[in-house]
DNA sequence: GTTTGTGCAAACTGTTTGCAACTTC
DNA sequence: GAAGTTGCAAACAGTTTGCACAAAC
C-alpha cells in the first residue's frame, strides 16, 4: 500500500491503517464537508467501526490534515484541508452545499481588533439561502 | 403580575407563567448569549426544570422573541431578539463574548447570489481571538 | 515485542418527549 | 372547565471512552 494517502499519513506521523487511509480517500474526494455517520455509511465496505471513524477524525482535525466545519446545525463535519481560505453556502430546502472562494472579511476583522483590543482574529461564516434549483422549483 | 415581560408575552400569543417571565427577563438583561443550562443555574431561586426552560427558549425562538445563536461550541444559545444586525467575538483563552456592530458581507453576498445563483442569501459568523485581557497576560 | 489502532459495548452530554398534575385564562 | 404548561423520568442523538484483542512498525 504505498500511494498518496498513505504518504500523507507518514508524512504526520500517523501509523497507516487501512481504515484512516479509507477515511482520508474519501474526503478528499468529497465536494462537500462530511459528518462522521456519512463518511460510515460510505464506507461501509471497509467495515469499520464509528467510533473508528470518530478517532480517525478527530486525530486528524487535530493535526491539521483535515479542518473542522459547523454548518450551523447538530453535525461536525470535516473537509480535507484545502489551505485556501473558503467559506460555504448551505441551501434552505435541499441542503446542498457550494464553496465560496469569495471573502472580504479581512479588513473589517482590522476595524473589529481597533474597536474591541482583540488580537489574532479570524472569522469563521456559513452563508445560506435558497438554490437555483430549489428557488426554480417553487 | 404586569410589567414588560407579561405585556411582551401577552403580545406574542404565550401564555403568561413564572418560568416565562423569568427567562425573559434573564434574557434581557445579559450581556451575552446565554444556553438553556446557564439559565437553569442561573434562574434556581425560581425552581424551573431544564425541560421547562429548554421549551421556552424554543417557543420564543420560534416566535422570533429570542434569536438562536450558535457560538462554534457544542451549546445553542440564545439571545434578547435586538432587530439590529450584529455578530460576536469569542476570545479564545477566556471565552467572553463581545457584540460587534460592524458588517460589510452584503455587497459580497451579492457577489455570491450571482456568482452561485443561491438567493435570499443570509450570513451567520463568528470571530474570534485573543482579547485584550488574555493578550495581556501572556 | 512494543506501541498504537480497532471493535464492541457502555457511558456521557445536550436536548427532546410522554404523561399526569397543575396553572392560566 | 378547556387549553396550555410544568416537573419528572425516560428517551434520544451525536460523540467519546474503557478494555481486550489485533495490527503496524
Amino acid at each position: 500500500m504505498t500511494n498518496k494517502y498513505v504518504s500523507l499519513l507518514r508524512q504526520y506521523g500517523f501509523k497507516v491503517t487501512h481504515a484512516r487511509v479509507k477515511v482520508l480517500e474519501r474526503l478528499e474526494h468529497a465536494t462537500k464537508p462530511m459528518t462522521a455517520q456519512e463518511l460510515h455509511e460510505e464506507l461501509a465496505d471497509a467495515k469499520m467501526d464509528l467510533a473508528t471513524v470518530y478517532r480517525s477524525l478527530n486525530k486528524f482535525a487535530d493535526a491539521g490534515l483535515i479542518a473542522r466545519v459547523q454548518l450551523g446545525d447538530e453535525f461536525m463535519r470535516f473537509e480535507f484541508a484545502k489551505h485556501s481560505h473558503h467559506h460555504h453556502i448551505v441551501c434552505n430546502s435541499c441542503g446542498k452545499v457550494s464553496e465560496i472562494e469569495l471573502c472580504n472579511l479581512d479588513a473589517l476583522s482590522q476595524d473589529i481588533a481597533q474597536k474591541t483590543g482583540f488580537r489574532n482574529i479570524t472569522h469563521h461564516v456559513v452563508f445560506s439561502g435558497d438554490c437555483q434549483d430549489c428557488a426554480n422549483k417553487s
